[in-house]
DNA sequence: CTGTTAGCGCATTCAT
DNA sequence: ATGAATGCGCTAACAG
């Protein structure tokens, strides 16, 4: 690879003139420019990344750590941040993280000035202390300043607006293992059924099961009734729903599956009704935090996202 | 952030030593070691990565360049190559690309020295003219030197044999849109047609279509019979299921629909045959020939996979 | 064993 | 308008 100095010899300037010309500054005479840009057009040379990185004090990477247990949520806020990222000239730099653990590792191995900023994305489980200019994106538990959230309470609100719009009155819930989301979650759901004058029945929610079919088989074997059911994410719903034929509680018939976040649905995608989140406005708002254009925690609303 | 002086003057010690310490470590004073990471420790030191990577002219970046328009499938190689790389201390810069005109673009944005090596994975369209030293991972042309690719004839043959031993004899297959892995798709169809003496009926056969949806559209309105169908991923698979579904072809009973790539299911897995790809190998072998471990192209066999 | 020095490639003063 | 010099933080070669 030619660097700096080729060009500057080919073109018979000095390497300042070619960094300036390269680097937009002007005050470059016309004709120096001409031959500092057919220098390196002719020598294809490309500023070294690198250095320029060394010199500025700020690499264009922003790590982003992912978890791994609902990837196919997640894969859709990659998709999202990294045409955000682009349009800002910006790098991702991606690692998976399933647990505190393993996210804090991450979170070290990317603070050794490789990056300018760090997103965590989609994390279920409860965070650990993290450097607070760290962003967070739908993640359980905001313990830290910078975050894009969804609007949990709203999105319960809706879901159970919407089953009792379909005379399902009896709603259980599937809720997020802890954290300020199921809290929320709970929160929205209650208001929805005070305001349709259904009475809250404790049996009807789970909570702080390690996974769906335990929770849902403690709820099945309670022998509660429920007409619907929502859980919280598409993974969860489609594994609901096969449960739920598997004890002939068919789905939609007896019972209605509704997925908190569908935001990530595949093509063929099922007729479960979910919470669809506008994943190119979290990208984007997750980014701005990232370049310091903001300081604060967002909240984003879904919409009802029916077959 | 404190620097490699900030070190070297705690400890009463050099630039120098304090590298040695905290690179090779071999050939120095005991005492001075013990100062050095008491200084480090101290001081919160992490050598700083992009001086590293200017001084010894690489990076540990690896740019990986995804292919969109089959996410589901290629999330599952991102996360075994992000595991990969990790093992050997590699970061993953990631870009994703729709077409050869945004794939070529992100090639030529990560060619500024800020990755020690390339990989596209996935691409499912005609791959431009690529710089010989790049990676391929599961795309249909293998244009360049170093790939790892799927053994289409051998899904393709296991395909069929599987579905003969279920009687299914009339086999549709909609193929991929064009490169190689078609043509290696129709061999492995057509050898295990022969070998059950089948006879090769080109109705069956859909190629070059936009989508599957139109594929299998014109396949219906030939008439032509089919008992199954070949599709080449399981979410042209789930849209395919839908479709047939619509036209009264009910799958299973009817039409027995098998998926050539099921490598990353989702957890409410479907019950579609498919053949299945060990993401881990192809993944470490991937990373073997970034690595410069082997050079050449390196063909993978996936396993049949019923529920 | 350890300190000094010279790059790595670039951007940015500071003179001219 | 432009060139020479300096520094970003680190590693490696060299000289004690």
């Amino acid at each position: 690879m030619s660097n700096i100095n080729d060009v500057a010899r080919l073109a018979q300037v000095s390497k300042a003139t070619v960094s300036r010309v390269l680097s937009g500054s002007r005050g470059v005479k016309e004709e120096s420019r001409q031959a500092v840009l057919r220098a390196a057009e002719i020598l294809n040379y490309k500023p070294n990344a690198i250095a320029q990185s060394l010199s500025s004090q700020s690499t264009n990477c922003i790590g982003v750590i992912c978890a791994t247990e609902h990837i196919q949520q997640s894969t859709g806020y990659l998709q999202a941040l990294e045409k955000q990222l682009s349009r800002h000239r910006k790098h991702l730099l991606l690692r998976f993280a399933n647990d505190d653990k393993s996210l804090m590792h991450a979170v070290e191995e990317l603070s050794n000035g490789m990056c300018d900023a760090l997103v965590v994305v989609g994390a279920r489980f409860p965070l650990p202390e993290l450097p607070e200019e760290i962003v967070l994106i739908d993640c359980l538990n905001p313990s830290s300043g910078n975050s894009v959230q969804c609007d949990r309470i709203f999105a319960a609100e809706t879901a159970v607006h919407y089953l009792c719009s379909q005379q399902r009155r009896n709603i259980a819930l599937v809720n997020f293992p802890g954290g300020e989301a199921a809290t929320l979650t709970m929160d929205g759901y209650r208001q929805a059924l005070h305001n349709y004058v259904v009475p809250f029945n404790r049996q009807l929610v789970v909570e702080n099961e390690p996974s769906l079919r335990i929770a849902l088989q403690k709820l099945i074997n309670s022998g509660v009734k429920f007409t619907a059911l929502l859980v919280t994410n598409d993974s969860q719903a489609q594994e609901a729903v096969m449960m739920l034929n598997q004890y002939q509680l068919s789905v939609p018939e007896k019972v209605m599956v509704f997925s908190l976040d569908g935001s990530t649905r595949l093509p063929g995608a099922s007729t479960i009704p979910a919470i669809e989140y506008p994943l190119e406005n979290i990208a984007r708002r997750a980014v701005e935090l990232l370049l310091g254009e903001r300081h604060n925690s967002d909240v984003v609303r879904g919409s009802l996202l029916i077959a």
